[in-house]
DNA sequence: TTAATAAAAGACAAAAATATCCTTTTATAT
DNA sequence: ATATAAAAGGATATTTTTGTCTTTTATTAA
């Protein structure tokens, strides 16, 4: 998402092969990913020749934290640090408060990041993304 | 080891069994991560009839950094929010900074809670180990 | 219309994490 | 001494995550 993100406004669409290259990420696998982000509607993928992914346009204003949800589901946003299946305010566990701070700067970090202030870094060089 | 931190002082060694019921975790694999604490000096463990577990000495004061360090590695404190092998402060990934500040909040927080401060929550009946 | 290109989808495979089982070792109490 | 209780250790099994392969579908250009 980073990566499609980095290409300049109009740019023609990126092929699976090129992708894989660029993040130095396994095809197959990619690919996978890929297509849940096209049902998720944050990329738009063309088939056939001069195919590819782009980024769509909803896509490119999305958090990272919408990016992460769609990929790998909320748990780590919402799950137990100590693996409990009811830890809530009202019967929390050792650690609930405290890492409810911690979990709290991270989904507001997540949710504050997009993919543009991302993306901007990578153009910038002062990112990177692979390696 | 929050439950075992709980125990009263001089309280006789809890068995596996016990410890197992007590935190709701299978049997044999609970065995597998107790074995790895003792190994690691953070309980002891008596043999035979009478035996089972305790907190040692150490094990009573260790943070809960020291626990998960011991249990599951370093990589939570350690690794790439994007998972590039390759990232620092001179090559960060796109949120390496961002991403910095929760870990070292994590981190700090992980380091300055002990057992200690974890199992009097839980003596107290204001928070809970299982369910 | 057809050949080529590229993504989609589903079945399959490998690796890692989680979990179990069985035998051995050690200690205790009788 | 012996029977018993309990942890240690090794081999094995299951589940989840990660990854691959093959066939199908859609699109474009000649």
């Amino acid at each position: 998402m980073i990566f499609l993100a980095t290409m300049p406004e109009g740019e023609e669409c990126i092929g699976l092969k090129e992708i894989a290259v660029a993040i130095n990420s396994p095809e197959a696998f990619t690919a996978k990913i890929l297509q849940t982000l096209v049902r998720e509607h944050l990329l738009e993928s063309i088939k056939g020749p001069n195919g590819g992914f782009r980024i769509s346009e909803s896509g490119k204003k999305v958090s990272l934290h919408r990016v992460v949800e769609v990929v790998d589901g909320d748990s780590i946003f919402t799950g137990c640090a100590l693996g409990l299946q009811e830890c809530s305010e009202k019967r929390p566990c050792a650690v609930h408060h405290k890492f409810k701070a911690i979990r709290d700067h991270l989904t507001g970090m997540m949710m504050t990041t997009t993919l543009e202030d991302m993306a901007k870094g990578i153009r910038q060089g002062v990112s990177y993304l692979k390696y």
